[in-house]
DNA sequence: CACATATTCAATAATTATGTTGAATAATTG
DNA sequence: CAATTATTCAACATAATTATTGAATATGTG
């Protein structure tokens, strides 16, 4: 084999890949993946596509073997197929953040409109948990919430917070988070809380980026 | 912004980007300015491409915020636009590697028919280097030592080495680099030096893997 | 075994990406 | 200022991607 064609060969690989994560529904479907394993018609309900096209979309992730299946009954469950692609979601998550402005600026102002509260990183909370006392809270679906969570974070999802907010402290400082940085459960919660007299934040990033960190989680 | 609205224009604008990645030529573009800054007309030498084929791709690029531009005369340079392009090109690959058995068949293959020599880990290599004596040699165009390399490593690119060889320490072990894992500069040169004598042997990763971990290098 | 349900497939039309060719810009040189 | 050089642009043909529709599969249930 020549040097060209050994070099295209890789590249064209190495491209092939990444056109399957070249698409919004397929970055999205990878996003909710990391939250845990999902069925077809989960995924297209929670995209906001149709079933047919969710489908056709998990199609071009298998194929380039970044989701796994598994069958239970009529259901079909897909996954991420390892860490790396979520590494990978992460890279250019970060990489869209840092070179669009407009990302920021949507992000912000979705934000803003939500409520003023300010958020916090994974490294500032990681030094807060040492010293403060700190609620964590998950305001993710039950189901995301017993795939894998922070340690000790208590789970209300949001659709429930306004009814079970009284379960709370009201000393601590509570933090609560999401999916990630584009998730805005997290932010609806700040709202609903600092309304309610409770001092809220928001983790800026998502369980995912917490689980990859290597930083302790719970199952169940 | 209703959520959905919000979560569909974050994710095009990533897409966007990904786009931009999703692409053999523009992948190898973006793997050759990780190790400078290149002309138009360089760059479509490097890759087989037509100057305007190239241009086209490095336009796609530019728009995307990847690369930047500087006129010198008239020459107009490109280099990447941040470090996080070559961390998300650095995702890609190990994505890459890990998922598609293929890649890993072709570098084995490919690498195999120059030299059989084995190959060692950035982490090897420095932890080697506070024991052992070794020599750290650069085989890439002067150039592209002379934009950036290991510290201490000694510059004889490629096309030079046979002639160059005999200023090499017999008693060392020389590991030879180049631009990133499937770069086949350093494989040659394996195959070369270990064939008159030399013990020889890659580093697996390049100079920018070694230069985004941080670790110590000279510039000219 | 008929029926219901979850998912995939196939066909289509619209859009977007790609490479080639040759012309157009924009800076430098004589 | 004409000629030269490096790069970009515009136009075209071809190929790939996408969403939609409705039919086809495959599993589970009565």
């Amino acid at each position: 084999m020549h040097k060209r064609e050994f070099k295209t060969r890789i590249y064209n690989e190495l491209a092939q890949i990444t056109k399957a994560l070249a698409n919004a529904h397929r970055l999205e479907i990878i996003e909710l993946l990391a939250q845990g394993d999902y069925s077809v018609e989960h995924i297209s309900l929670q995209t906001d596509m149709s079933i047919a096209n969710a489908s056709q979309h998990l199609q071009v992730l298998k194929t380039a073997q970044l989701v796994d299946v598994t069958r239970n009954g009529t259901f079909i469950y897909y996954r991420l197929a390892n860490a790396n692609v979520f590494k990978t979601w992460k890279a250019l998550r970060e990489l869209g953040v840092e070179r669009i402005a407009s990302i920021e600026k949507l992000v912000k102002d979705f934000r803003h409109s939500k409520s003023k509260a300010d958020s916090l990183t994974i490294d500032s909370l990681t030094k807060k948990l040492k010293t403060g006392k700190i609620t964590i809270l998950d305001v993710r679906p039950e189901n995301e919430f017993h795939s894998g969570h922070i340690v000790n974070a208590v789970s209300i999802p949001i659709d429930k917070l306004r009814d079970r907010m009284k379960e709370l402290p009201k000393r601590n400082e509570i933090v609560a988070y999401c999916r990630g940085p584009f998730c805005v459960y997290a932010d609806e919660a700040v709202a609903l809380l600092s309304k309610a007299g409770f001092k809220a934040r928001r983790l800026e990033e998502g369980y995912p980026d917490w689980a990859i960190n290597g930083l302790p989680i719970e199952v169940n």
